[in-house]
DNA sequence: AAAAAAG
């Protein structure tokens, strides 16, 4: 469906359009128009469907008459952290270019003053994460007696973060005949009881199984120890033709001290976790979305709804301990129909981890050969002080479970991979290992994301075998 | 077992 067919204002078309999109994603068509007509909405879906712009855009129309009182925002949206706050805020910016409505976003690790002084003034859209609210809702800085659309982004992780007391609390201060509108990946019951107390006979419109698997992304295991994952992790950027990568790990010292030692190898790597400062956070985003650095070492802090375009791999440095945090991790791949590569480094340890991963996706991750040998020679001669050989160990897993069931064979053929547009060229990384040259990085479309934003998949050349359970 | 979010 077009956006031009789907009741929006022509101002706001003409920001879509000149964001560069025309045909509306499913979830969009879906709940665009219900929002249009005041129901209430819960959205299943993950970011990446287009999701934050199904309620960004009918909101700015609806916001588009009437005009904010002093500490009265006339809409309120909730979100886990404070990056996906700050990425609403950035839609608002884009597609309201042509309205003149006001935002104010109200999230911690930064000054209060100026977000207080935009309350003061009045503000049209409030976007916040719970804490900062609450904390200047106590202050008396807010009334929330005059906000009459709500938005609950990815209720689930709000869930998983402990924030449902915190929503339930925020709703009973909102007038009862607001519209409200709910967005989660999957559906917990406590997120259905929430809907249910909250919402009046909301429209469900779902895009995507939860958990289901996302075909655009290619997944792999990758058999080596705790000593060699470095080195294994090393070479598998190298040979993956690495242009975009987030490395996921499960602790914040872990990502600290792998997002150095990577840069002291020459990689153009950075860091994201919670233990920096928000300013600091916001940096290295900020250097990773506009190309200065390829690679983002992160804590669990960016496994949700983070959109950044054109992310080619994934790599899980740690098996996530939930299940749950492993969907959200790749999915930060594969995004808006470009393909993508996850490859989770295990080692014996982690059987457990894996086979509950394996149990939620319903799904056989295939082990990557060629690496799982790689790791062993690495092993047995690490190229970094730190790393000391230990000799006379088995680096094989599964306890041999699995090893004599080799039954999924050979990785899936990459699809036709697709031209990228040959515009606004991202500034090279710049590695200085002569023996491993880099590939020029792809372009890359910093506006949005799009199907045409994808990069050229290489081949995989090697065969896979299944990993035992 | 960790991380995140209020400070």
């Amino acid at each position: 469906m077009k956006f031009a067919e789907i009741g929006l204002s022509d101002e706001l078309l003409r920001a879509i359009d000149e964001s560069g999109y025309d045909e509306a994603t499913p979830i969009q068509a879906g709940v665009i128009p219900s929002v249009l007509m005041m129901r209430d909405i819960i959205g299943i879906a993950q970011t990446g469907t287009g999701k934050t712009a199904s309620f960004v855009l009918p909101m700015i129309d609806i916001l588009a008459h009437g005009r904010a009182r002093a500490r009265m925002p006339r809409s309120l949206i909730l979100a886990p952290t404070r990056e996906l706050a700050a990425q609403v805020a950035e839609n608002f910016e884009k597609y309201g270019k042509y309205h003149k409505l006001s935002m104010a976003l109200l999230i911690g690790g930064v000054q209060m003053g100026d977000q207080v002084k935009a309350l003061e003034k009045g503000v049209d859209v409030l976007i916040a994460t719970p804490g900062r609210l609450m904390d200047l809702f106590e202050r008396g800085k807010i009334l929330l007696t005059g906000c009459n659309l709500l938005v609950i982004d990815e209720a689930d992780r709000m869930l998983d973060m402990g924030f449902i007391p915190d929503i339930e609390n925020i709703c009973t201060k909102l007038p009862a005949n607001r519209q409200t509108l709910l967005f989660s990946a999957t559906m917990p019951a406590p997120i259905k009881r929430l809907a249910d107390k909250f919402l009046s006979n909301p429209k469900t419109v779902e895009v995507a199984r939860p958990a289901s698997r996302n075909e655009n992304i290619e997944q792999f295991l990758v058999k080596t120890s705790e000593r060699g994952k470095r080195d294994t992790l090393r070479s598998l950027i190298d040979s993956e033709k690495v242009h975009t990568a987030i490395i996921f790990c499960n602790r914040k010292t872990t990502v600290r001290e792998l997002a150095k030692a990577l840069q002291r190898s020459g990689y153009s790597a950075g860091e994201i976790q919670g233990d920096m400062d928000q300013s600091s956070r916001t940096a290295e985003l900020d250097r990773f979305k506009n190309g200065t650095i390829n690679i983002l070492v992160a804590s669990d802090v960016a496994a949700r709804g983070l959109d950044v375009k054109g992310v080619s791999h994934v790599f899980n440095f740690d098996a996530p301990w939930h299940p749950d945090d492993y969907v959200h991790r790749i999915g930060r791949t594969g995004r808006a129909g470009a393909q993508g590569r996850a490859f989770t480094l295990v080692t014996p340890s982690d059987d457990e981890a894996i086979d509950s991963i394996q149990k939620l996706t319903g799904y056989k991750i295939p082990v990557h050969g060629v690496e799982a040998a790689a790791a062993e020679t690495a092993a047995a001669a690490p190229s970094e002080a730190e790393e000391k050989p230990r000799r006379g160990r088995s680096e094989r897993g599964g306890r041999g479970r699995g090893a004599s069931k080799p039954d999924k064979v050979a990785a899936e053929p990459v699809d036709e991979p697709k031209a990228a547009p040959a515009k606004a060229p991202r500034p090279r990384d710049d590695r200085k290992s002569a023996a491993t040259p880099k590939p020029a990085p792809a372009p890359r479309r910093d506006d949005q994301d799009g199907p045409d934003d994808g990069w050229n998949g290489p081949m995989p050349g090697f065969l896979s075998v299944g990993f035992g359970s």
